[in-house]
DNA sequence: CTTGCTGCAAATTCTTTGCACTCAC
DNA sequence: GTGAGTGCAAAGAATTTGCAGCAAG
């Protein structure tokens, strides 16, 4: 795997260490299929290795996405981490009724982004870019976005 | 005030209440030139009537979302709340670097609106919508972003 | 051996909740 | 009056930090 080469170069030419542990939570990331909390991979680590901390995890998440080889979105306030490397960049789509995920490469985005830019002089990051809404499915159902309106049912 | 009179007739259609301190979350948010938080909109009313609690501010907030009368997104961990009357509908982009925000008309993003809805049938929540990234005067300092890779420098 | 890294526990931050009392209607 | 709303205090959830011992180079 790539990146794990890329992740022990770049720790060395920080002056940085490769531990077990550092390799773990990038193997989880590898292993897991979408965007993933915290607390997930913990636990996927766990399986296998359960002495590895959770402030383990956010250390080397934090570090992974200093180096640009994991991406970090806020997702119903927790935050989900998936690898850059793996499907290349791309944005979310954040569906707001059942909470699915589906990333989709950056192409139609292109215009509206060097829209901003013309006109605002504003650099988009797209990897971080998480649109929020409803998928097709929760429209089919009439379902209606979940956040922060689920606290009560109007009563009409 | 045009949306104290909507607040007050949609909480009437609820059967719900008109209180002070829902007059109060109401006016600061007025006030507020820029998307706040929960924690600062409590100062703001706490200036001029020191016992509204911020449990209060929470609640009167989540009500108001619920009302469609505004709109909260998150930033760096925090949730932002902005009255939805006072600018119509639109988008913000959030500077990574200085933590800037700057509200756009959500015509730029009509295009990728329909592209979302029409490829993958996602309807896209745009008063939601929250575009990281760098600002012009960031980005002319060669500033970077800053969640979360601000924790250590860059040895070289 | 040196110093970065880890596990553990405690602390922080933002937000929510339980409850007795109060006030709008 | 009655039940919705409030303040207060405590609970929660996600994340961070301090520290002493461990281990990678």
């Amino acid at each position: 795997m790539a990146c794990e080469a890329a992740f022990r170069d770049e720790l060395r030419r920080r002056g940085l260490r490769m531990t077990l542990q550092r390799e773990l939570v990038l193997s989880a990331l590898h292993q897991a299929s979408e965007p993933v909390s915290a607390e997930e991979l913990h636990q996927s680590i766990a399986a296998q290795s359960p002495n590895v901390d959770l402030s383990t995890v956010y250390r080397t998440l934090g570090l992974l996405q200093e180096l640009r080889l994991v991406s970090g979105y806020d997702s119903a306030g927790e935050t989900r981490y998936e690898l850059l490397s793996l499907h290349g960049p791309h944005l979310h789509l954040l569906c707001q009724s059942c909470g699915c995920i589906e990333g989709v490469p950056p192409d139609d985005a292109h215009g509206f982004v060097s829209a901003l830019a013309e006109r605002f002089g504003f650099e988009v990051q797209i990897e971080q870019l998480v649109i929020p809404g409803l998928c097709q499915r929760c429209r089919e159902r009439g379902k209606v976005a979940r956040p922060p309106w689920v606290r009560f049912v109007d009563p009409a």
